[in-house]
DNA sequence: CAGTGAGCGAGCTTCCGCTTGACTT
């Protein structure tokens, strides 16, 4: 018998249905060893270390301390029974850098020595497989090293800033290489939109009265543009050196008496071919996303929901960064368009799609349907898991039919003094939008007539209408996993568990499925800012990306970067770090935002309250601070909560007696504070 | 004299990434 051991237990089954007799295939459930996260786990010879705690020993090149896990306890004496009996073991864990660490501590935990028959496939077909098995290589330790390198410095960075944040916070709080520098990037949204001042100007629009008629938009007058919110800066100012013309009521007021009486002559007239390409097969983050706009789900209720999809055979894997489609799905994809759209909906050739993302693996295919590819409606599936296999099953098609061709019309129009312009799309060849639409329906594009140079119109039906400039909106979990994509923070296994966790530690809140950061998270977010800079820089993940690829590849030497990036940034940081308590002075508004024993509370000429629960920044006016500090503040109802609302707030509800204590902040305690930590 | 509460000190918290069931509430 031989023993083949993958990660995963659906991929376990197709293989073992492709291997047969002779083989026996079973999964390790991801990682089987890590350093211990608690003093119990570890082995009694390193009980009295100093470095005990955090299981890496910086002074002997950062060697760290391996347990085996807990949780895989029974898996591994499963795996170590099957070992002994077989002839030869495979370890055929995913081909990326945390697959290669699995298959070195599954080498070592069944004492498989050099004869560890290491093998990899990029999909599971039984030719790939059979081909993989038949040319198993040695485990690449330099590999290998790129993984214990990331894992390292991940503890050393949690385990070394965390308590910085004990004792100037208080509470159980939290750092990290990713949720920090995903706190920071909410934070800084958070910020811009509490110091923005809108500005009010007002837009006039009118309908052409052609046959048929069209609306269109006063752009200028005496060839002066009119304002748009894009002319304004976040300070609610004109931005400098614009020549714009900003209407205020009563100047829109004598614009559309004035337009009333004017006739249009049409200007220029120009037109522009558009062309849309289909989205890419969805990822772990595109799957986030689509389902968030679409379907209103929440990032756990997503992943829930893939989940089970996956396990029932529905769906390929879903944590994966590549869009990439086999050979065969591909087939499947284009013959299930022409069934249903006929032969005409697909190009000459299939679709490839390439990643964006710099730093994606592409360990596995894109999320498609598995199998056959079921039509939606013969699946069987019911409810929510049907919304979610039919946008799958509809971005995949998508993917491989023809682009949306149209042709765009934009219109200038002269009616005395005043400039207009109207644009609209028509869609000549529908493409792939007959089956999946993914632009927001609510930018209306309406059909223009054909109009010629020269032409005049009435007007009729000006109508004016106040605009105010906005700040930058907040983020969705579906667009914020597509923003920590981009930015390289964090992997597909680990999205929706950073939101787990800032929303656990209550640095982050939903409200209307959109992610507030909370008075404790800004607070959180400007101590580590100042602090740790380093720690939190959006660019760090990615160079760091940049230094395990040298060290995979052998050119870079372990113990020189993390020396690089311990020993001389962030150490040093470290115990550099002041240990008072943050403040946060709110803008606009004559309060600070302070914190005491991990509760955010307000403080208004030296005397503080503390912030009830769900008190979120944007609730802070004068009215509602004024309120706090006398006692008369009420929280208002917040409108009944959405399924995918509850599903994603349960869990991050707090248990903790230290974060639910509640205490007034005095002006005397946090002098105090301030006074001890400064010295 | 009994009950209350301020104040003190000890001990605790934490990371990221890979995978699913097995546990309560």
């Amino acid at each position: 018998m031989k023993l083949l051991i993958v990660e995963s237990p659906a991929k376990a089954r197709k293989i073992q249905s492709y291997l047969g007799q002779g083989w026996q295939v079973r999964a390790c459930l991801g990682h089987v060893r890590d350093l211990p996260n608690s003093k119990d786990v570890l082995p009694e010879r390193y009980k009295d270390a100093t470095f005990a705690k955090l299981g890496v020993d910086v002074e002997n090149n950062y060697a760290p301390i391996y347990v085996a896990r807990k949780d895989k306890a029974q898996t591994i004496k499963d795996l170590k029974a099957l070992a002994k009996s077989a002839e030869a073991v495979y370890l055929a864990a995913d081909p990326d850098r945390e697959g290669e660490s699995i298959a070195w501590h599954l080498s070592v935990l069944l004492g498989l020595g050099k004869d560890a028959k290491r093998v990899t496939y990029q999909e599971i077909t039984e030719r790939a497989i059979r081909q993989a098995v038949a040319n198993p290589r040695t485990i690449d330790f330099h590999l290998v090293a790129a993984q214990e390198t990331r894992r390292v410095l991940d503890r050393l960075a949690g385990y070394g800033v965390s308590p910085l944040l004990w004792n100037a916070v208080g509470g159980p709080q939290s750092a990290g290489r990713v949720q920090s520098a995903a706190l920071m990037l909410l934070s800084q949204r958070e910020q811009s939109r509490l110091s923005f001042v809108a500005s009010a100007f007002w837009r006039v629009g009118v309908v052409v009265a052609s046959q048929p008629a069209f609306k269109a938009q006063v752009t200028a007058i005496r060839g002066t543009a009119l304002a748009t919110a894009a002319s304004f800066g976040a300070s609610g100012q004109l931005k400098s050196g614009l020549d714009v013309m900003q209407l205020d009521q009563e100047k829109a007021t004598q614009l559309i008496s004035y337009l009333n009486r004017q006739q249009a002559v049409v200007g220029a007239v120009t037109l522009s071919p558009v062309v849309r390409r289909p989205p890419p097969p969805l990822t772990t983050s595109g799957l986030q996303q689509a389902a968030n706009a679409k379907l209103k789900l929440g990032a756990a209720q997503v992943t829930r929901l893939a989940q089970s999809l996956y396990e029932q055979g529905r769906i390929t894997y879903i944590r994966t960064d590549s869009p990439h489609l086999s050979d065969e799905a591909i087939h499947l994809a284009r013959e299930a368009v022409a069934t249903r759209f006929g032969p005409s909906a697909l190009p000459q050739e299939g679709r490839q799609y390439a990643t964006r993302n710099q730093n994606a693996q592409e360990a596995h295919e894109a999320i498609r349907p598995a199998g056959t590819f079921a039509v939606p409606e013969q699946t069987g599936l019911s409810g929510d898991e049907l919304a979610l296999y039919r946008l799958v099953y509809e971005r995949t098609l998508a993917s491989q039919m023809r682009d949306a061709v149209g042709e765009k019309t934009a219109v200038m129009l002269q009616a005395g003094v005043v400039t207009l312009h109207a644009s609209g799309v028509v869609l000549t060849e529908k493409g792939f939008t007959a089956l999946y639409d993914d632009q927001d329906s609510s930018d209306e594009e309406q059909a223009l007539p054909k109009v010629l140079v020269g032409e005049r119109f009435s007007l009729k039906d000006a109508k004016a209408e106040e605009k105010k400039s906005s700040p930058p909106a907040r983020f969705t979990e579906g667009k914020f996993v597509q923003v920590m994509e981009k930015a390289g923070i964090g992997r597909p296994s680990t999205y929706g568990a950073t939101l787990e966790t800032l929303q656990k530690r209550n640095y982050v809140a939903l409200r209307n499925r959109q992610l507030h950061v909370t008075p404790l998270g800004l607070l959180v977010a400007s101590y580590l800012m100042k602090q740790v800079p380093q720690l939190v820089n959006a660019e760090f993940t990615a160079q760091m990306e940049g230094d395990l690829d040298r060290i995979a590849s052998g050119t870079l030497s372990r113990v020189a970067y993390l020396d690089s990036i311990w020993k001389a940034t962030l150490s040093p940081a470290i115990r550099a770090a002041q240990l008072f308590s943050p403040r946060y002075p709110l803008p606009h508004l004559e309060a600070v935002l302070e914190v005491r024993g991990g509760v955010a509370g307000l403080v208004v000429s030296g005397k503080g309250v503390a912030l009830p629960d769900n008190v979120l920044p944007e609730d802070l006016t004068p009215q509602t601070v004024a309120a706090l500090m006398d006692g008369t503040f009420k929280a208002s109802k917040p409108k009944t909560s959405d399924a995918s609302e509850r599903a994603v707030s349960q869990p991050a509800k707090r248990t903790n007696g230290a974060a639910s204590r509640k205490k007034p902040i005095t002006a005397s305690t946090t002098k105090r504070r301030r006074s001890t930590g400064t010295k």
